[in-house]
DNA sequence: GACGAACACGAACGATTGCTCGTACTTTGA
DNA sequence: TCAAAGTACGAGCAATCGTTCGTGTTCGTC
């Protein structure tokens, strides 16, 4: 008879099943990416991982709790890699230096996890990617945040917030088009999108390389790096 | 016995038929307008449309086949709705004036057609919807073509063309951050969509208002009007 | 008024999908 | 060593959805 509800807390994972989890959240990661969330059959993720339908449900209780997984994944995975791309030194730069850096990050993390550009940009016309989406946004702003108030500490909680939001929306509306474009052409645009961020936020957060404002500790406590 | 093939050429339609037609297209207008395009059931928009299941099939062969008379409508709505908004007096504005319309325009829109906006907005991220917002994109960077090309006459068609598309682009992106914020929150969104289009298009097309160039014969054809 | 075509109905088919269930093997811990 | 819990299987259930089909009604035309 089966002990327990699989989601349940209480359960003792033991070793092989934790590396069950994670073959499957990358079975699901390969599918999604491949495919697009609504289209992402649980039998699909199940046989990727080499794994059979039933066995996939002793470790979620169902096909949106993967979902959350795999946010959840990637919430920290992008918080890493923005939090080493995007450090103290780096906000000073010049304001199109830092843009480059930016969005060639972007460029890089989207043709590394197809997966989490696929859930990153998840449409607001889609509720369930909606909040996806949305939870995913909220950590890369969260970084910007701090990046923009590198450059100008007096910057109150609002605008920067509206700033963040405002830049991460821009991206996600130009990126289809970035990537949708071939060869040369993607360079151009590209080139458009840094344009529009830089005389957008080059009034506010200053265009030049920021001097270093205090010798002071530093603003945010640094993250546990893992 | 059935005659034939409903979505077949050669079929005369009668009053009736192509009332009933019209009927389940606003039907599905407003199915999808609720739940978007993936949830909008055939059966949902046909009991909508106060219609049989069967019925639906009489006039459309399949679902795509009434996703794809929908963008045509739409094509068509949004193409008139832009020729009388955004005719050659207005495009000659101060640009400041005239991105004021262009955005106050398509909060309009959108409010007005929240189905057009789904099929707008389809993510690049579900296969069927990103040819349907790929065609309306194409309508309304037409329009934004010929604007851009009234105020800078000399401006090349390949400069024009990636104007027009990140504009749009960036609309896209950031107009879900509009319509999902609040009161007064939501006027403070648009402002910065308006500055940030005005900044990347102002050294392009200009900020002050155009002088007529030439009292030569219009540019475009005037449009069949409705 | 009669014939064919267009229109209309709605039960049900076939395919798909998320998920369950009965069963059997493996690991853990006492 | 042995029972309880964890892991694994895969056939198949239940629900949904797009679509078909047999039948009956209305319309246009002569």
């Amino acid at each position: 008879m089966a002990a327990k509800r699989p989601g349940e807390a209480g359960v003792r994972r033991q070793e092989r099943g934790r590396r069950r989890m994670q073959e499957i959240l990358d079975a699901a990661e390969a599918v999604i990416a491949e495919t697009g969330y609504e289209d992402a059959t649980t039998n699909a993720i199940a046989a990727r991982a080499g794994v059979s339908p039933g066995s996939l449900y002793q470790f979620f209780r169902n096909k949106d709790e993967i979902l959350e997984a795999l946010v959840q994944v990637f919430t920290e995975r992008s918080r890493d890699f923005w939090h080493t791309r995007l450090d103290a030194d780096t906000a000073l730069l010049p304001l199109d230096e830092l843009l480059d850096r930016i969005v060639h990050a972007m460029a890089v993390f989207k043709d590394e996890r197809p997966a989490y550009w696929v859930l990153f940009h998840g449409s607001p016309t889609s509720a369930r990617l909606a909040r996806a989406s949305e939870e995913l946004h909220a950590g890369v702003a969260a970084r910007l945040r701090t990046v923009f108030l590198w450059r100008v500490p007096g910057l109150p909680e609002e605008r920067l917030d509206l700033l963040a939001k405002v830049s991460i929306a821009t991206a996600t509306g130009v990126f289809p088009l970035v990537m949708s474009a071939e060869g040369e052409q993607r360079g151009r645009v590209l080139a458009e999108l840094k344009g529009m961020l830089l005389s957008y936020l080059g009034p506010v957060v200053g265009f030049g390389a920021v001097p270093r404002p205090v010798p002071a500790p530093a603003p945010t406590p640094a993250p546990p790096v893992t």
